[in-house]
DNA sequence: CAAACTATGCGTCCAATGGACGCATAACGC
DNA sequence: GCGTTATGCGTCCATTGGACGCATAGTTTG
């Protein structure tokens, strides 16, 4: 069964409850923080098996209990991520709630870059990604938005957000060899006019202000409930 | 050097003028070509050297003469890709222009689904992906937007692209086992009931329609040049 | 309190993979 | 025609994901 589909996730549920944890044993929870912690300092190539065993004290193939593979760790380390994810109703409307969504949602994938390609490898219904579904829904529909404009908004801004995340702030050249190889680069091929001489602000620092931009002009073109 | 960096990139053009192709002998084209076919027909995991190098009928060590790493190859396979986008101009102005250009890109995507995710490898930099940026800041800025204004326009949409790409149709369920584990998924969750009630209009058979209603909304908040 | 049960971790083993390195060779420019 | 050199091949190795059976310690039940 592939990690990740709605057949697996149901399973894993099923088994989550069945199962009865052992005082000071190993537990999935532990796992994927291990393996957080590794991704996040050291990419996700770093992420093998071996290594998340080693960083909790115990042999690579105890792992094997928790979790049936290494596709099955990365699915429920998506997961844990998404945990992260602490949406606040702000009290000045569904426009303001659904943008502070947003932002702490780009928070947490800014925060954990390196698991954001993850996002593809199965469907996202696990328990955090459930909350945060019934969070944002919840906000649209009771704004008085219909039920399936409720779930466009909530896909487009979702995905907007992800899109953004995976490509950081669009291809920026950080530190001094990457702006010195850039311009070097652009310099001989003369077949791209603009994108050389658009070259410094395609370089935006921080990619915040592109997706304030972004968020803003979705909304702004989405119009209001009834 | 880490491929996809601008470093690399920078290395990799003069490699390539450097170069003397042989006849009949092996090149780039065919590697990635090779490697395509077999992502699209059985995934990225799939993709390993000595399965591209079977498919040529070549041994796995030949393939490290023309790219230095799994890695670059995957690099190498984006811009490849990138390739099979053909944007072109309508004549009936730059909205219907970038919209038609959004959709081009959006079916390469989707008829290649498994390479997405490799698009945070490194930046886009490769003569396809520059090719694909020329013609859309030209796009905006004949238009008469600022330049930093048609910046922020493509990156905005291309992201937006890239990110209903990566995550399908929001997660839908296809086949009938997926349907039916999903409903008794959510049938034993009765903490999240919007997810339940909505998980109708969530599985939308094709994105497109979630694609449209984003990308109308993004370009209808975003006003005129000028 | 003791015995049966069972979840858990460990040891060992294996196939597949990415990659390094030196060598033979055949195509190209002169 | 000849040297140069790009190219492909053979061999070799460390690392990785994973299978499987076994010993053991914590839990439950009599």
């Amino acid at each position: 069964m592939k990690a990740g589909s709605a057949q697996w996730w149901r399973a894993r549920y099923a088994a989550r409850e069945r199962q009865r944890p052992r005082a000071g044993g190993l537990e999935l929870g532990r796992i994927t923080r291990a393996a957080l912690e590794i991704v996040d300092a050291e990419g996700l190539a770093a992420l093998t098996m071996r290594r998340v065993a080693e960083e909790i004290g115990v042999r690579h193939t105890s792992l094997y209990r928790h979790v049936a593979s290494r596709d099955e760790l990365l699915v429920e380390l998506v997961d844990h991520v998404l945990g992260e994810v602490v949406p606040q109703t702000t009290g000045r409307g569904w426009r303001a709630d659904l943008e502070q969504a947003a932002w702490e949602f780009r928070r947490v994938l800014l925060a954990h870059p390196a698991i954001v390609p993850l996002l593809t490898l199965g469907q996202l219904l696990g328990p955090h990604a459930l909350r945060g579904r019934e969070f944002g829904l919840g906000l649209l529909t009771r704004a008085g938005w219909a039920p399936s404009r409720a779930v466009h908004i909530y896909l487009t801004v979702a995905h907007f957000v992800i899109g953004t995340a995976l490509l950081g702030t669009g291809g920026a050249a950080r530190g001094a060899e990457e702006r010195t190889a850039m311009t070097e680069l652009f310099a001989g091929l003369p077949q791209y006019p603009l994108v050389r001489e658009l070259a410094e602000p395609l370089n935006i620092p921080d990619g915040d202000q592109e997706f304030d931009f972004g968020l803003t002009a979705l909304l702004n073109g989405m119009g209001d409930p009834r």
